[in-house]
DNA sequence: TAAGAAAATTTGGTATGCATTTTTTGGTTG
DNA sequence: CAACCAAAAAATGCATACCAAATTTTCTTA
């Protein structure tokens, strides 16, 4: 009734096995011959299904070897380019700038409210359900909402999104906020006092300034990664050349 | 070499032919059979090439019927999301103002002498490949891409898929855009002045003006639109009421 | 111990036959 | 003549059997 095809009752049936972790990501899916005693079915159905799954994306078919399950959490987001942590830095600075100049003439007191509390949870100093990572998510993305604009809001989630997707990116921003976490309750603080006084240049103000010491953060984090590239360098040389020395 | 299974070269072929127009949108492939014996594979490889096609969502399989070529023209660009007119051009004008403010810092004479080619073009002053529209969105993408910042060029190109991707709202711009045709110029010619300056101030300005301008002539569209419907409901009323008259 | 060959395993592909669904056709009937 | 209905035709859906190709494992041998 609700699928008229066969292989795609059976392409559904192991994705719930997939998906409920009968089969984790990477590991292999039992023989086709098998799956078809299982289910009942014909092989033919089964390489329907599997076929399908992959052009989901879902699975992985290696000829003469068997199907295995990909990996779906760190998947590139489809549409967002790879951008540089200075990139989207730059581009968070200037439209989410516009985004709390904007929100600063028309934020509601109970968005207000929230955004004190999300920085509270941020700085630890009360429980929540969110994580003080997924706080901050959710302080830039409460300003932008309350632009009452969904284009900033997608453009605001964008750009999160595009920060969250590379591993990479992610490690200089843990160790960049870091560095910088002293600083940050207070200028997330200031960033809502200007929006509480409904200050349109303030508020625009104080949330370049939140990326502006992240900047910093950032050009003096890839300064000392640098710095310790070169000593590596100068490290590894050099007893390349006391190996030299010992074999002449 | 380039494709190990059989299916996925029979899809493509299938691909091709669809795309050069051999099978037009909503008109039927032929039956396996006959793809069997004119691709020289068996009929389940034709079944799972189009298979692979339907996950894709090129093709439309239908039991004891056929299988029909889907039309991809106004498919919604995925995680794009609706929004109105004002909201579009509202966050076009606060982020392409800044892209511009950035660009005026470093964008190239080459890339200043193909705005004013563009510019050109949108006037249907000089002759080109590009229609007058696809030179508008190529003038605001050349900006954005000046800035070096792919951030901020994946933003600009967002929204400005946004307003292609709804004919509603295509319709929206294309008569505000006819009202103000003739400023366009003008303002495109000025966006283009304050970049040779390399004055940032007066390019966001400049651009912002812009979006103004279309702004308020949305306001002025939808303020007639809004009469006109005001007008077409009294004149219902109005002969409902006679036709009651009538009756009675 | 390590390299290589053989065997086992697994997926890839084809042919054939029959079932199911849809479409077409043609005849019946009012 | 038009409308309706049933049978035939056509198309896809599925199962089985068999062989080919690729990979992995096992066993032999130097």
């Amino acid at each position: 009734m609700s699928d008229q095809r066969l292989y795609h009752t059976v392409a559904n049936k192991i994705l719930e096995m997939i998906d409920s972790g009968v089969f984790p990501p990477g590991s292999r899916l039992p023989g086709e011959r098998e799956l078809a005693k299982r289910f009942e079915v014909s092989r033919v159905s089964i390489r329907e299904a599997e076929i399908a799954l992959q052009a989901q994306g879902r699975v992985e078919i290696k000829v003469g070897s068997g199907v295995y399950v990909l990996d779906q959490t760190n998947l590139p987001v489809y549409g967002l380019p790879k951008v540089g942590p200075f990139e989207l830095t730059e581009a968070r600075c200037l439209y989410e700038g516009e985004s709390a100049a904007l929100a600063a003439t028309m934020i509601s007191e109970q968005d207000l409210d929230r955004l004190e509390h999300l920085i509270d949870v941020m700085d630890e100093k009360v429980e929540d359900e969110l994580t003080p990572e997924e706080a901050d998510a959710e302080f830039h993305l409460t300003i932008a909402r309350s632009t009452k604009n969904h284009a900033i809001l997608f453009v605001v989630d964008s750009l999160w999104k595009m920060r969250t997707e590379a591993a990479q990116l992610q490690k200089v921003y843990a160790e960049a906020c870091a560095r910088e976490n002293s600083n940050r309750d207070d200028e997330h603080r200031a960033i809502l006092d200007a929006l509480r006084r409904r200050d349109s240049v303030a508020s625009r103000a104080a949330m370049r300034a939140h990326f502006s010491t992240l900047i910093n953060a950032l050009l003096k984090d890839t300064e000392e990664q640098a710095y310790k590239e070169l000593q590596r360098q100068v490290s590894e040389s050099r007893s390349r050349y006391m190996l030299s020395q010992q074999l002449s």
